[in-house]
DNA sequence: TCCCAAAGTGACCGACCGGTCACCCTTTGA
DNA sequence: TCAAAGGGTGACCGGTCGGTCACTTTGGGA
């Protein structure tokens, strides 16, 4: 018993010390980006010898950044969509489709907006892609199961008769790209100098009613009477 | 008469020096991503010694990639606006607004989807300039004139009454989104190896008019009457 | 034909950085 | 108390690359 306890404290401790590296490679990663980072600042920051690093991270920079990736990004994106449209939610109405969307395209939002380090991995490591096919072929494989409950959702709200008979893949697309959007233009304003660009604060929920009108109602002044909801 | 002549002749040469460089460091920056890139593979792609790189562009590597920025990218963006959306184009029906932004989604997808390495430039410089202030800076200031050119038409057709009453700016980035987000799709796809997520390929007007009725008509199927175009 | 200025060249330099490993220190258990 | 082991450490290494500059080539004019 004693030595069993004495070991979960060891691998305890272990686990802590990953998450300090873990957290300050975040930091420095976000600060400086993938190139702009070097492993003596991630040690420093995390108050551990270069050395160490590579006790916890064998594969050294890549593993950091991947590991950082996955976590944040990926299972981010993914537990958005699974929380905000899984398959038993009923999308058969205006409304309710409306709604389910916006909860997406809030919960994006949100998920982002509160930590900027992770909003800039997410910007980044796409262009970062475009010179290497097999990280490129990672990052989609990695996107898919996002990609999928996206345009899950958006296939059943065609079937319910909510949604135009649109080709579903692409609209989810265009569903994540303007919320990518939306994001890459508040990640931009808060980098540069004050005074340039300078946009109004994030405010999840309002952000994603006036995509949702944009996207769902269309920009077009409705004609004949306004489609009133719920 | 004749030194003037022999002059001109030698800045002839001169700029078409430059324009091999500029070809073949457009190639490489596509290719590899800007820290990819060696000034030694440009030099070599150009046929030109390395030093003679800096005789053209004193300011080395980044020089060479912001002058392609400006020119591909910058002016790209900004002469497409200019001929979709002048301040002359009438946007004072429903059909007429949509048939602009039409154009202009259609440019815009036209001018990248031509030549991939213009397109990795233009996705590539964005997450490059979230670390450094000064460069976030001087690519807003550089987008500064699209952008409005973009939003002035957006407010001309919410002022007509074509288009609703919404913030102008937010709509215009939203509407410059979507294009870059379906590029980036595009992109992505076709630097992955086959297989993974094969997309079809771009053809601009198609893409354009599904964006322009997503955006325009909304997502939602109208529930009293088709609104019928012109 | 010769001269010289301008243009071209690439070997070289120094800074940088990811990754290694020989050493050291702390902890543990007898 | 001590010895062995495991984890921690940072000086160091090798490779890379942007940028330089002393030398070479070129070509136009006298």
């Amino acid at each position: 018993m004693e030595v069993t306890a004495s070991l979960s404290r060891r691998e305890r401790e272990r686990q802590m010390r990953r998450r300090d590296m873990l957290a300050a490679a975040l930091a420095v990663f976000g600060e400086n980006g993938f190139e702009g980072t070097t492993l003596d600042e991630i040690a420093e920051r995390a108050e551990f010898g270069k050395g160490t690093l590579y006790n916890y991270f064998p594969g050294g920079k890549d593993e950091l950044y991947q590991t950082l990736f996955e976590e944040h990004v990926v299972r981010g994106l993914y537990t958005v969509a699974e929380e905000t449209l899984p398959p038993t939610r009923p999308l058969t109405t205006a409304a309710e489709t409306r709604e389910a969307f916006r909860d997406f395209i809030g919960g994006l939002l949100a998920h982002f907006e509160s930590n900027r380090s992770v909003l800039r991995l997410f910007m980044a490591e796409g262009p970062r892609a475009f010179h290497d096919a097999e990280r490129m072929a990672a990052v989609i494989q990695r996107f898919a199961a996002f990609t999928a409950a996206v345009t899950a959702a958006v296939e059943r709200g065609i079937a319910s008769g909510a949604l135009r008979p649109l080709p579903a893949e692409p609209i989810a697309h265009l569903l994540i790209g303007n919320v990518r959007g939306v994001l890459m233009a508040h990640a931009a304003a808060d980098c540069a100098p004050a005074g340039v660009h300078t946009l109004p604060p994030l405010v999840p929920s309002e952000t994603a009613a006036l995509i949702t009108t944009v996207l769902f109602d269309g920009l077009l002044t409705p004609s004949p009477a306004e489609p009133s909801d719920a």
